[in-house]
Formats: C-alpha cells, sequence, structure tokens
DNA sequence: GGTTAGGCTTTG
C-alpha cells in the first residue's frame, strides 16, 4: 500500500482531481501538501496530463500538460539564496514502467526554487517516487561531470507540481504517519511569507540621482584591473530590450565581487547601481549593497549564476529574464560577430581573443613576462621562439615535440605582468585582445649564404586596458573550458615516432630519475608491472614510451647530452676514410651522440616495509648488458626479460619470489627548491645467474 | 566615508 502525497504549488492552478479550497482552507500562492491513503502512485495525476520517458526530454520540446516520473536516488541540501527564497537540486531515477531499450536506468538533475524547494527538502525523502509537472528544460551544466542527462528539469514554485508517492512507514496506532505529516506541514504553511521581488529598471527609462537594479547584456568589458585608488576597477556597457546602451563602472576591492564576464553577450544582473550622469550620458556606478551576478549569453544554455556571493536572490524570474534577454540579443545580431579563433585559425596582425592552458611562464624582465600557452589545435604559421632559462621557468621547461609545435609563446606587457604573475600553470585562461604580431628571424644554416630568413608570428598582450586588454582565469566548469578539453584530450599526447625534442633530452639527461614524472608526464603513459618478491615485496617497472621506451617492458632514455656538445658547425674531416658512422659525422658537427640510459622503478618490501628505489646509474652492471644492446638487440632483450622473470614471475605467487640482498644509494634530491626528498638508488649490486632456480644477486 | 574611471580608433 502507498501513500500518496500530492503536492500543489499553487492554487491559482486548476488541476483535474486535485483537492478543493475548502479542503486546502484559504492560503494565498502557498506550496500545498496533501495526504490521502490506499491509492497507487500517480492516483491523483491529473488525466489531461501524459508521462514522457526521460529519453525524450530536450530543451526544444514544449512541455505543458506532460510530467516525468521518477525515484529520488540523491536529494541535495536545502540551499539558502536571499530571505525566504531557496533552491534544491535533486535527482531522480527512471522508473521501469516505460520500457526501454537500454537496462541502464536513465538519471535527471532536477532544480526546484522557492518555497517549492523549501518543502520538498520537507516533504520528500531519498528513495521517495515523484512526478513533476509544469516544469522547464534547460542544458544540464554538469552534464560532463556527473553523465546523467543532458538536461535538467527547473521546477518553479509558481508553474510546477510534485506528486510524491511512498511506501508508508510501519503502522504506529498513536500517531498515523499522515497525520503527523499533515500537521508538520501545516505548520509549514503558516510559517511561510512572501519572496521579496526585485524590480529592474530598463535601460531607457535611467533617470540621474537613483539607485536602482539592471539586467543587460554586455557589449563592452573590461576584467577588473588596479586603480590608482584603493579598488580594482571594471568597466563595462551593457543593452537591453529598451536598446539603450550604458557605461557602467565597478569599484570592488576585492576580485571577488566583480563581475564575472568571460565574453561579450555573457548577461550581467546588478543590484544597488547609482545612476549618475556624465558627458550628457547616464552612466551606473556600484553603491552601498551592490551585487552582481552574470550568466553565459548562449541561447539554450543552462541558466547559471556566477557569483562568488554566498546569498544572492536568483527564481525563476531571473531564469526568464536571462532567457528573453538571450533570445533578443540573438534576433538584433548587435553581438559583433567574433567567432571562436583557435591558434589554428589565427590571421597574422589580427587582434584576437584566445582561450586556452597556460602550461609554463618565465619572467623576460620587470615589464614583459612570457606565458606559454596551448589550445589543443595547431597554428599553421612558424611561431617566434622564446629561450628562457630553465630555472627561472614555472612549469616544465620543455615538452615533447608534438607538444611543442602546438604551444604559442605569450609576452605580456607592463600591468599585465602583475596579472601574470598570479597565475598557476595548469590554469585555462582568456587573454583579450592578444596581437598576432608577423616578423622574421633569421635560422642559420650550415654556411652564412644558406642563412634564411622565416617567417614568424609573435603574440603580444600590450600593457594597458584599451580594447579590453587583459587576461581572466576561466573557471573549469564553463562550457568553454569543456570544449577546449575535449579538443585538448584529443591531441595524441605523445608521438610514437617523435622523439623528445633536444630540450627535453637535456632535461633529462641532467635530471635525476626522480623527476622524470614531472618532465615526461609520465602519469598519463606510464605502463605499470607490480612483479611480486618473495615476503610479498613487489617491484613496479615504469615503462617510458620507446620504439620497442613493446618488445621490453623496461625502459630506456635516448638521450643527447648538449651540455657536452659545441654549438660551432665544423667542417667534416674525414678525408680518407671511406667509411663514415655516426660517430665520425657527431665528431666533425662536435655533438655528442645519443645514449642509451637504462631506468627502473622499484618498489621492495621486507618484513618491515617497502620503500622505492630506483635502477639507474648502476642499471647496466645490474642486468650485465649494456643500454644500447638492449636498445638494438633481441637477444640482450630476452636476457633481461629472463632475469626479471626469474626475480618475479608472471603470474607467480609471492612465495615463488627470491629474497634479495641489494646495495642501497640513499640521497637527498632537489629540484630548484621545488621539491627535496630522500631518494634511493640500487648501487653496486649484480644479478648472478645460478644453474639451480635458486636467483640470488650477489652484492659487490 | 571618500577615492579610483569615465572603454577604443592599438608599442615592445
Amino acid at each position: 500500500m502507498f501513500a500518496v502525497v500530492v503536492y500543489y504549488s499553487s492554487l491559482t492552478r486548476t488541476v483535474t482531481g486535485g483537492p478543493t479550497e475548502q479542503q486546502l482552507g484559504h492560503l494565498d500562492v502557498m506550496p500545498v501538501l496533501v495526504l490521502s491513503e490506499g491509492a497507487g502512485p500517480g492516483a491523483q495525476v491529473p488525466s489531461h496530463l501524459t508521462r514522457i520517458p526521460f529519453s525524450l526530454i530536450s530543451t526544444s520540446t514544449n512541455y505543458t500538460n506532460k510530467t516525468v516520473k521518477g525515484k529520488v536516488v540523491l536529494k541535495g541540501p536545502l540551499v539558502f539564496l536571499a530571505a525566504d527564497n531557496f533552491i534544491l537540486k535533486t535527482v531522480i531515477q527512471e522508473e521501469e514502467s516505460q520500457p526501454s531499450a537500454s537496462s541502464q536506468k536513465l538519471s535527471i538533475n532536477v532544480v526546484l526554487f522557492g518555497a517549492l524547494a523549501k518543502d520538498f527538502n520537507q516533504a520528500v525523502n531519498q528513495g521517495d517516487v515523484v512526478v513533476a509537472s509544469g516544469f522547464t528544460v534547460g542544458k544540464s551544466p554538469t552534464f560532463h561531470k556527473d553523465k546523467l542527462h543532458p538536461c535538467n528539469l527547473l521546477l518553479s514554485e509558481d508553474d510546477s507540481c510534485i506528486y510524491v508517492s511512498r511506501l508508508p512507514p510501519p503502522p504506529d496506532p498513536r500517531s498515523p504517519p499522515a497525520i503527523k505529516r499533515r500537521s508538520a506541514l501545516s505548520a509549514e504553511v503558516s510559517r511561510t511569507t512572501k519572496v521579496p521581488k526585485y524590480t529592474y529598471v530598463r535601460l531607457s527609462d535611467l533617470k540621474a540621482g537613483s539607485v536602482v537594479n539592471v539586467y543587460g547584456v554586455v557589449l563592452f568589458f573590461k576584467q577588473p584591473f588596479k586603480s590608482r585608488g584603493t579598488d580594482f576597477c571594471s568597466s563595462l556597457k551593457i543593452t537591453d530590450q529598451s536598446n539603450q546602451k550604458i557605461c557602467c563602472t565597478v569599484f570592488c576591492e576585492k576580485l571577488d565581487d566583480h563581475p564575472k564576464i568571460f565574453k561579450i553577450g555573457d548577461i550581467v544582473r546588478m543590484h544597488r547601481v547609482k545612476t549618475k550622469f556624465f558627458n550628457d550620458s547616464i552612466t551606473l556606478i556600484n553603491t552601498f549593497g551592490f551585487s552582481v551576478v552574470t550568466f553565459d549569453g548562449a541561447v539554450g544554455g543552462a541558466v547559471e549564476p556566477r557569483t562568488s556571493s554566498r546569498s544572492f536572490h536568483f527564481d525563476q524570474e531571473d531564469v526568464q529574464i536571462v532567457e528573453e534577454l538571450r533570445s533578443w540579443a540573438a534576433s538584433q545580431a548587435l553581438l559583433p560577430p567574433v567567432p571562436k579563433i583557435p591558434l589554428s585559425a589565427v590571421q597574422p596582425s589580427a587582434y584576437f581573443d584566445l582561450t586556452c592552458q597556460l602550461l609554463a611562464k618565465a619572467p623576460i624582465d620587470t615589464t614583459c613576462t612570457l606565458l606559454r600557452v596551448w589550445d589543443g589545435t595547431r597554428c599553421p604559421h612558424t611561431l617566434l621562439k622564446v629561450i628562457v632559462e630553465p630555472n627561472v621557468t614555472e612549469g616544465p621547461s620543455s615538452f615533447s615535440t608534438v607538444r611543442e609545435n602546438l604551444i604559442a609563446n605569450i609576452l605580456v606587457y607592463d600591468n599585465h605582468v602583475e596579472v601574470a604573475r598570479q597565475l598557476k600553470p595548469g590554469a585555462f585562461l582568456r587573454i583579450y585582445n592578444l596581437r598576432a604580431i608577423p616578423g622574421s628571424s633569421k635560422v642559420p644554416g650550415l654556411t652564412s649564404s644558406q642563412s634564411e630568413e622565416v617567417d614568424h608570428l609573435a603574440f603580444h598582450l600590450h600593457g594597458g586596458t584599451a580594447y579590453g586588454r587583459g587576461i581572466r582565469v576561466l573557471p573549469e566548469n564553463s562550457p568553454d573550458v569543456q570544449e577546449l578539453k575535449r579538443v585538448m584530450e584529443a591531441v595524441p599526447d605523445n608521438d610514437m615516432d617523435d622523439e623528445l625534442n633536444d630540450s627535453a633530452l637535456l632535461e633529462i639527461w641532467s635530471t635525476p630519475p626522480e623527476y622524470l614524472e614531472f618532465f615526461l608526464d609520465l602519469d598519463k603513459n606510464l605502463t605499470t608491472k607490480r612483479i611480486f618478491f618473495a615476503g610479498g615485496g613487489f617491484l613496479i617497472q615504469n615503462s617510458y614510451q620507446w620504439t620497442w621506451w613493446f618488445v621490453f617492458p623496461g625502459n630506456a632514455v635516448k638521450t643527447k647530452c648538449r651540455q657536452c656538445s659545441e654549438a660551432a658547425v665544423r667542417e667534416p674531416s674525414a678525408e680518407g676514410v671511406k667509411l663514415i658512422d655516426e660517430k665520425i659525422i657527431a665528431e666533425a658537427l662536435g655533438v655528442q651522440l645519443l645514449q642509451f640510459v637504462l631506468l627502473m622503478k622499484l618498489e621492495l618490501q621486507d618484513a618491515t616495509d617497502t620503500l622505492d628505489v630506483f635502477l639507474w646509474r648502476d642499471g647496466e652492471s645490474f642486468f650485465g648488458v649494456s643500454a644500447e644492446d638492449i636498445a638494438a638487440n633481441q637477444e640482450a632483450q630476452n636476457s633481461i626479460c629472463q632475469t626479471m622473470d626469474s626475480l618475479c614471475p608472471p603470474g607467480g605467487r609471492t612465495g615463488e619470489r627470491p629474497w634479495l640482498d641489494l646495495c642501497l644509494t640513499a640521497y637527498r634530491a632537489e629540484d630548484n627548491g621545488r621539491r627535496d626528498q630522500t631518494c634511493y638508488q640500487i648501487c653496486d649490486t649484480i644479478i648472478t645467474k645460478h644453474p639451480s632456480t635458486r636467483s640470488d644477486p650477489d652484492p659487490a
């Protein structure tokens, strides 16, 4: 038996089968909860309403007279927005009565506003089955995170109904649950007061000398910049359906209090701004109690308020105003048709806004900072290379060739240097009014006559805030960042044929193994193999990407030591030598040949603890095989595989693994102060193969 | 409680 709760948000609705006004008493626009018993779920859902499956929900359909039904699988907290205004998110899962091709149950986010949220919080529990009507549908902003339905349902106190059914609790003769609930709810209703409404003044109706609330579409904006006074200053120009264009200035000490505007077309709502005449026009300036909320301006997108404010008013009316402004702006074509310009579409000499990820940065001088960024696309033009000292670089100082070819070096000047100082590598940015400056640079050939001028593009963010020049960190959940990530994820991280570029090689060569993960970004490319030793110890082999870094799961790093190589170009002195091999060429060019390095990371365990150790400098003597042979010689690879198999038989039990005596070196590793840790390397230890099955390494 | 800026016609 079900107890059925019918929940009406407003008496102004006429619902077939619903309670009469007498039953409800005299109430004024109040959410009402009515109980009845003995009926099945949905029994009192008005007959003119028809249920639709979650799979048919999209933003392009009208849902008048439609319902959805689902079990409450998640009930979020009741969030206080303003006096007697609330928001609550819940997730409902489709019930099985709708046959579905997929056995997977669909779930959808539901957002409740106002008193509806408050009463839902009281009346509904996780596990209840609800039927909802009178909802609108928006794009779910959390779709990529929660993988639930791409849309969400928006329910307001004025338009929506929720019908709740649940299995009744065990009967309690002293206090029937239905009665109890009714009285609890009555008390709730008597406490409810009217939500304060804000009124918004059309921009054409502004009169000087008043304090108003306004909504508008952003036509122009400057990111907050430091004023000469105590505050940051934001500058924006907005318009609305009246077509009046109004300049606004916001002074706030805290950046968080400024409007979070990402692009032209965003929608901004400001509370408590004062109107003032300047240059024969009305302007707006923030005044006491000022607050601002912004929204994305894309038609059909989720209406998600962007604010750092912990308490702000936001209800269905705001959703409506935003949506109206969005459609109006789209119909007016008043926004300059600035398509998003990725690096792949950058035109020489053009100014553009770039959405990108910061990979590394380095100060050039007091007025200039280098930002190394990418957006996952490749600029067809040769890009300016900027060489900086690795030790002044924040973030990796070099990248794989594949990645390097996608990186744009941006020089930011003057006031932007301070902003750049705060940025962290990894951050997603939008850089406004970036200039792609064509230029040429000399690339030396073997002889001076072969030097050639090569065109390149340099990226500059000029000083000042004219044209909205500036840098803004975008939140990870913004649609543009989500899109950027999708593009970036599609870029192969490491081309199999790609070798690391010279500076990366240099980095690896001169870098202790404990830092290789940082430089090679091994987290993503690591092949991890766990091999158990006797006593439950185990060993991990890190397999760096290598053409064979497949045959052999160990790893080697091929590197050229630039420190040992001279930059000068020499004439080959190969006269009289018939066989010219790579060593002769290398000598002639003053280049130290690439070398192979064997590197493994092992995790050892004895009865007391585990320990991470590297096998690096003495790796060749440990196995009795040179790294060069391992790279080129199948026999050498087999030899190592055999040794490893004897130490940790594939699929074998821990009891079969031999105990090892190893000689370790402990050392302190530092990396420009970034990390400081004790590391261990196996040293002076060789593996000897006994004719018996016992495999004991002999410490030297 | 007062101050800041008041887009722009584009340096390196």
